[in-house]
Formats: structure tokens, C-alpha cells, sequence
DNA sequence: ATCGTGACGAACG
DNA sequence: CCGTTCGCCACGA
């Protein structure tokens, strides 16, 4: 077999599987994400792997379901940030002040 | 194996 | 509320 033989799916795979399972019209942080993949400190891992994610699979991985602790957008810079905050709009994720509301979309809230 | 990087998060001041 | 600092994790060079 090959020199190297990962014993189970990459992290970055798993993020994408975990990222799928979040319901049309709710979020959840990358906090939470990491917490399901059973590394509850791996939140800049789990954005790691969504900034890694390539325009190929951005079609089957909801990743505009993933926002930062408190409902806030991740994304600084281009129109990443407006592409993700309409996308929610789009299915119903409602905005106050700036973020989404997590204690009414949150998947874990 | 070591270092640098990043769509985080909590703690500080 | 805002900006800064530190810790944690996965990964490519």
C-alpha cells in the first residue's frame, strides 16, 4: 500500500460532510463544527478548511451556513462577506444589528 | 521534524 | 464596544 495510508477521512473532508448537515435556514459556528468533529479547539482548523474550499465543491458545501461566535461574518475582505450575508437572506436567516441570530438559527441554540 | 499561516475564540485592558 | 494577545488545530513547504 502506499507509504502513507490515512487511517480515516482528512480533517478537511470531514469538515465538508459536517458543513452539509447544517439545515437550510440555520448556522453554526466553526466553534460548533470543530466541537462535532471531536476537536472543540479546532475552530481555526474548521476555517481553515472552508478557506481551502474550492470552487468545485463550494456548490455542494453550504459553507455561508458557518459564521464566527456570536453570528458574525467571518470574511473581511472582497464580497465574501456580502455573498455569505445574502446567501442566509436568501434562506430566511435573519440579520440584527450586523449578525446572524444565533439563538434563533443556531443549530446547537 | 520545525516553521509559518489562517473564514477561530476567549481573555484582557 | 473596540483593539490586542494568547492558545489551539491542521497542513504545506
Amino acid at each position: 500500500m502506499s507509504s502513507r495510508m490515512p487511517k480515516g477521512p482528512r480533517f478537511f473532508a470531514r469538515v465538508y460532510e459536517a458543513v452539509r448537515r447544517i439545515p437550510r435556514g440555520h448556522v453554526a459556528t466553526y466553534g460548533q463544527v470543530a466541537r462535532w468533529l471531536g476537536v472543540p479547539r479546532g475552530a481555526r482548523a474548521v476555517g481553515w478548511a472552508l478557506r481551502a474550499l474550492r470552487p468545485e465543491l463550494e456548490a455542494s458545501v453550504p459553507w455561508h451556513r458557518v459564521v464566527a461566535c456570536g453570528g458574525r461574518i467571518s470574511l473581511r475582505e472582497g464580497a465574501g462577506p456580502q455573498i455569505q450575508a445574502r446567501r442566509l437572506r436568501s434562506e430566511g436567516v435573519r440579520f440584527v444589528d450586523g449578525r446572524v441570530d444565533v439563538t434563533r438559527h443556531g443549530v446547537s441554540a
